[in-house]
This record gives C-alpha cells, sequence and structure tokens, in this order.
DNA sequence: GAGTGGTCTAGACCACAAC
DNA sequence: TTGTGGTCTAGACCACTCC
C-alpha cells in the first residue's frame, strides 16, 4: 500500500502538469480536496505541503493554492542530481570515460573530509564526462569502502548510484554541497578539453545515508561554460 | 501568541547548539518532548521537521532523532541570502557604492524577465559592493514599479530588503535563483577590481511575493575567488 | 458572513529497531 | 516485547480574504 499522501502529491502533479485547473490558475479548495481523495484534511496538506516544496503551487491565507505556471516564467531545469539524469534531461549525447578504479588508504586529507581513519580503505573513482564529443566534467569519488565492498568497471561507466542503491539497498538520504571557482590543476588541464577556460567549476560534495553515516566525498570539476545550478529557494520564516 | 512549534523548534536549536545532549546524541523521544513541552504529538513532529530540513537532526525509524553535529563535519555558512547578511556572517569589512539609480521603461528583455508589459516603469539599481577594499560584487536589481512606489539613495546604500519587509511590508515569499560563469562584460570590467580573472560568477534571480506576483529580477555578477556557494540537499522520497 | 488556509489536539494503527 | 518514528483521522479554533 502506497503512503495516501504521495498517491495525491503524485496526481496532482500530473494534473497541473496538463494544466488541469487552466482557467482559475487555482487548485480545488482543502475541503474539496478531502472530498475528492476521500481522505482526511491533514493528509491533504502535506501532500500540497510537498507541492509548495518542489515549487508548483503556493498557498495564499484566506485565498488558497495559486497554481505556478513553470512555462510561464521559462524555468530552466531544477538542480543537478547526478550525470546520467542531467544529461538524460537535456538530451545529450554522453559517454563516461573510467580513468581510474583502485583502493587506496586514507591521507590525511581524505581522513578529514570522509571522518575515518588514518589507513583505512577507500575506493577512488576518476571519471571523465563527455558531452557531445567534448570532455567537460571530471568527476573524482570517495567512498568509504565499509559501505561499498565491491566495484566494477562496469559499474562505474554505467550509473554509480543505480548500483548503490537498487542492488547494495543503501539510502542515500541527503548531501552537503560547496559550490567555487577555482584554477584548474594540472590534472584538469590533462583530462578536459578546457580550451583556454582558465577557471572551473567545482562542487564538492559530501554525501550520507539514512542512518547519517558519511560514506562519500565527491570533487565535482566543471568546464564553465557547461555548468549550471538552478536552486529554487523559500524564504525561510523565522 | 508565538506559534507553538516554532517556540519549540527554536528551543531545540539553542539546545543542540549548546550541546545539551552531547553524549546520546540522540533527541529525546517524541513522547518525551510532547510531555517537556506539553503538547500532542504532531506539534512535536512539526517543530522535529523544521530540525531536519534545516540540517541538524536526521531521523531514523525505530531508533529516534540523531542530532548532526555540524562542527564535527566542519560545514561553512550556508547559502547566499543577502549581501548584508553574508558580511555580517563572516565579519568583513563592507561597503556598497551605488552607480545608477533610476526609473527605466521596461524594454524588450526585462518584459520577459519582469514579466510586465512594454514601457512600464522599473527600478534600475546598480550598486558595486566592496569588501576588504576590493570591489568584488556588482549588483544590478530591477524591481516591478508597482510595488515599490519609491527609492531612495540611503536605501540602497543600506540595505533594500530592510526596506522591503520592514517599512513596506513586502512579504517575500520564494526566488528561483540560476548559477552561471560568464564574460565578463565591459561594464563588469570597469566597475570591478578584476585583477585579471578572466570569468564572473553570474546568479539570475527572479524572487516573488507571497501572492506569487513576481517583483524583482536581479543580476548579482561576482568576481570568482570571493564566490562560495552552500546547498543542504534532501534526498527526494519517491 | 462565508470561505480559505494555519495551527493544534488526542487518539489510532502501522513499520521498524533493539533486546 | 517494548519503544521508536510514520501515517492517518475527525474535529476544533484562529487569522485572513473577499463580498
Amino acid at each position: 500500500m502506497q503512503k495516501k499522501y504521495l498517491t495525491i502529491y503524485q496526481d496532482l502533479v500530473k494534473k497541473i502538469e496538463v494544466n488541469h485547473w487552466a482557467e482559475s490558475s487555482m487548485l480545488p479548495s482543502e475541503y474539496e480536496l478531502t472530498e475528492m481523495y476521500a481522505t482526511s484534511r491533514e493528509t491533504i496538506r502535506k501532500a500540497l505541503n510537498l507541492l509548495a516544496q518542489d515549487g508548483y503551487i503556493q498557498k495564499v491565507r484566506g485565498k488558497g493554492s495559486v497554481i505556478i505556471d513553470v512555462n510561464k516564467f521559462d524555468f530552466p531545469v531544477s538542480g543537478i542530481v547526478s550525470f546520467k539524469e542531467l544529461t538524460g534531461k537535456l538530451n545529450l549525447k554522453a559517454n563516461t570515460i573510467l580513468h581510474e578504479l583502485a583502493i587506496i588508504e586514507a591521507d590525511q586529507d581524505l581522513t578529514s573530509k570522509l571522518k575515518i581513519r588514518l589507513h583505512e580503505p577507500i575506493w577512488k573513482v576518476c571519471r571523465v564526462r563527455e558531452i557531445s564529443g567534448e570532455k567537460v566534467i571530471l568527476d573524482k569519488d570517495y567512498f568509504n569502502k565499509k559501505f561499498v565492498p565491491a566495484l566494477t568497471k562496469e559499474i562505474c561507466e554505467d550509473s554509480i548510484y543505480n548500483y548503490l542503491e537498487n542492488e547494495l539497498k543503501l539510502n542515500i538520504s541527503f548531501a552537503r554541497k560547496e559550490f567555487t571557482v577555482e584554477d584548474p590543476t594540472r590534472e584538469d588541464r590533462q583530462l578536459l578539453d578546457l580550451e583556454g577556460y582558465s577557471n572551473v567549476v567545482v562542487i564538492k560534495s559530501m554525501v550520507f545515508l539514512d542512518d547519517t553515516s558519511l560514506f562519500q566525498y565527491t570533487e565535482s570539476r566543471h568546464r564553465p561554460d557547461k555548468f549550471k545550478f538552478v536552486d529554487f529557494a523559500r524564504r525561510v520564516k523565522s
């Protein structure tokens, strides 16, 4: 049995995307929705809060839930999730080149980034992403070997996240990402087609499982012209 | 009367920040919290969901709410909000130079960015941000004059957002931001101390009020070495 | 005044973790 | 088996918008 509020959320998303309420540009009231879905108001409100979080609606007290027309505002694809998803959404020809796949020992730097002890084993994966024939992204992933016992060339060339979530059943829960712009390293110059660009965009992330253990550290280095990040922020209420 | 769940949220934040539960690194159970705060479980859960959203805790089913020790992971300041807030947090000497403050008519480009009609009046504000004596940020703001009837030199040199929220009582509700890296324009070179940097980080944002009206478009152009953005993302459950 | 969303309650049943 | 968080209910009162 699927969670009721998620079912309702998905149904509403679908209806919004096909412009089911185009004239009013409003959702039915919460009370009407309880009748439509034969459920309680709190359940409806859970679904609506999800819609608001994802930017589908904006709730206005005393009035109702206003549908935010994404096309009207010409919003582009939102937040990067994984390379595969990104290229899939944009319909790009993409290719992954595996440069290094090895078990290494944690050095000083990695102990602090992965919060593990010195000399503990870590998977290092170094991949270059080629889009439309140009090498534009360099991904350096480090996985705590405790959580990822085995990795193969095939897995790395497809999607590591598919493997982690569907095969190993790891529950990735949250991530902290840091965006900066840096000078290219010698490695960047060697592995990427930088074409005279004198900077790279660097995204450093720490990824956590749902039991709050830190299992991955990644540096993703992008050629600046191929980089775009979209953020949808709700104002914090205080 | 303050909302109860917000009061509880703020109290828990304070307790987490002073390491009130340092030994267990867990919050009391939801049931215990209902007794401590003399309230219902759903209200406690609202407060806990806020804590989770903000990255203070991670809830684990069957176990409890694990406190995420920010210091342990050496997390830096999170998401940019406004220039004033940013410099305040980092304890930097900051200065704002107003270059242009004028009412202009919407041209083709601005009609699409602010979703208003051609020739409608718009406030244009162009400011340079100086940090520790270096001009590193160029902010170009465009406000729909319908929502912001008056603007002065003083307001622009202090904080426009203070004025909008506290004086005009506008409720800023959500924003869509787009991050890219671009070549500097002639204007960037003239107004900023670029010092040989051959790129700028550009943040384009559309800002909405709580009745979903689009009232501001901004381009914030940063010298790349002074730019950093931090994102804390929870994985979407599907 | 009628209708809307925002908060809060007290209770129920379930799924999962630990023992 | 016990304790935890996850979902769901039916009802209450409030604050706000619109007429």
